[in-house]
DNA sequence: AATCTGGTGACACTAAAATGACAACGCATT
DNA sequence: AATGCGTTGTCATTTTAGTGTCACCAGATT
């Protein structure tokens, strides 16, 4: 499952504008009406951020934030808290919950979406470092590659090779950079080499149709189109 | 015995997920499908909690309930009790017994985890810090290992070493990494005895099945795959 | 057609990891 | 101090996986 940022909150409009302002800004958004849904949807896995409207039928904003913080898998989830005016003497009861940052209705949109990225840059898992690009996945931290959410086993060499093209989608590189920087400036080996290697690349890539995203640029070397 | 959560539910197939949820938090679980086989289980030792469904075959939940808070050796042992929707009438009654909580079918495993949590912590035990990943636990409070519930050997840098793995799932280490973390920075030793270790944390987890986790990731060092 | 450039399969070779053996060590017991 | 036991780091050897090169082919380019 992507990263995404739950939101909560019972008033169809509000949810409409949150969802709408929130994915213009590029994150995936779920919607709960509801604690009770937000807590079936964190079931099946755990957001990025959640933010949660105060009043909510059944159980109420608070609670679901308390039972977030309860259990060790949503502990650290930041929790962004929509509160209307007249609930603003609350405050204190939200932070002592532990909720991370509170948004007062009416809102603007862009000051919520600041808030967001300032939340996610600050409580930010410093690990993501993985690379993607039209279905391929590259994850730097545990060295594997992901099509479509499959696991693909890959060599090191193929692994460098296709990180070099990820990180410089589009680029063309001639095979004695490619040699330079996936082999290293040291070792001497033929040019052709990059050859058999690409070649090995895009057999990793077939059984799931990517490998026509290795392009050859004849007379120069290749290029991974994005 | 390791500490464990008793869960007594007579349907298979809640009783799996009920292991399966509750598993996946770091607890350890032992079932049963009636009253008599829960008492069975008791006599060899007292879990942290136990999950009673509330309609059994034979002695149903309630009088489970009621016996268990009549023996000095359970009395204080937090119960939650799970009930279908029609059952909630019975709530009251179910508190007179001295039920501690409870849940009501259809439920969220993630609510069920949170209050168990709670439970716990209101009950005062410390909450031990152990870690667990595909049935293999990891006590780091008491140095031990547990893999299904059963108790393991395993040398000191073989545990420093599952260690480093269980806090990293499925991130990639290599061997100086690993030498840094778990041998320490001042310490010097060859890259290869790294090797060795892992062979032996292998060993370890072998006669369980477990050993394919730690995978050697070529070129690099290992991982564990969660 | 002649030539150039890249694709491809085969294969010998090499680097990397698994494994078994062992000597040295720390530590508790005697 | 001597003994015994479990643990540790290293090494030699085996096993496995990955690598570089080449020869040959096909399509593009001249």
């Amino acid at each position: 499952m992507p990263p995404y940022i739950l939101v909560v909150e019972d008033e169809p409009d509000i949810r409409e504008l949150l969802d709408f302002s929130i994915s213009r800004s590029g994150f995936s958004v779920i919607e709960a009406e509801t604690a009770e849904d937000a807590l079936k949807v964190l079931d099946r896995g755990t957001p990025e951020l959640i933010i949660i409207d105060w009043m909510l039928p059944g159980m109420d904003g608070i609670d679901l934030a308390k039972q977030l913080r309860a259990d060790e898998l949503t502990k650290e989830l930041p929790i962004i808290m929509l509160t209307a005016r007249g609930e603003e003497a609350d405050k204190l009861r939200s932070f002592e919950v532990g909720i991370d940052d509170y948004v007062t209705k009416p809102f603007s949109p862009k000051e919520l979406v600041a808030r967001i990225k300032a939340l996610l840059r600050r409580t930010g898992k410093p690990e993501d470092n993985t690379l993607s690009v039209a279905g391929i996945k590259l994850d730097l931290s545990s060295h594997r590659l992901y099509i479509n959410d499959k696991d693909v086993t890959i060599g090191p060499t193929e692994f460098k090779l296709l990180e070099l093209f990820m990180r410089n989608p589009n680029r063309a590189f001639d095979r004695s950079q490619m040699l330079d920087r996936v082999w290293g400036r040291s070792v001497y080996v033929e040019e052709r080499t990059v050859d058999v290697h690409v070649l090995r690349l895009r057999k990793v890539l077939k059984p799931s149709g990517r490998d026509h995203i290795i392009e050859t640029v004849r007379g120069l070397g290749y290029r991974l189109a994005a």
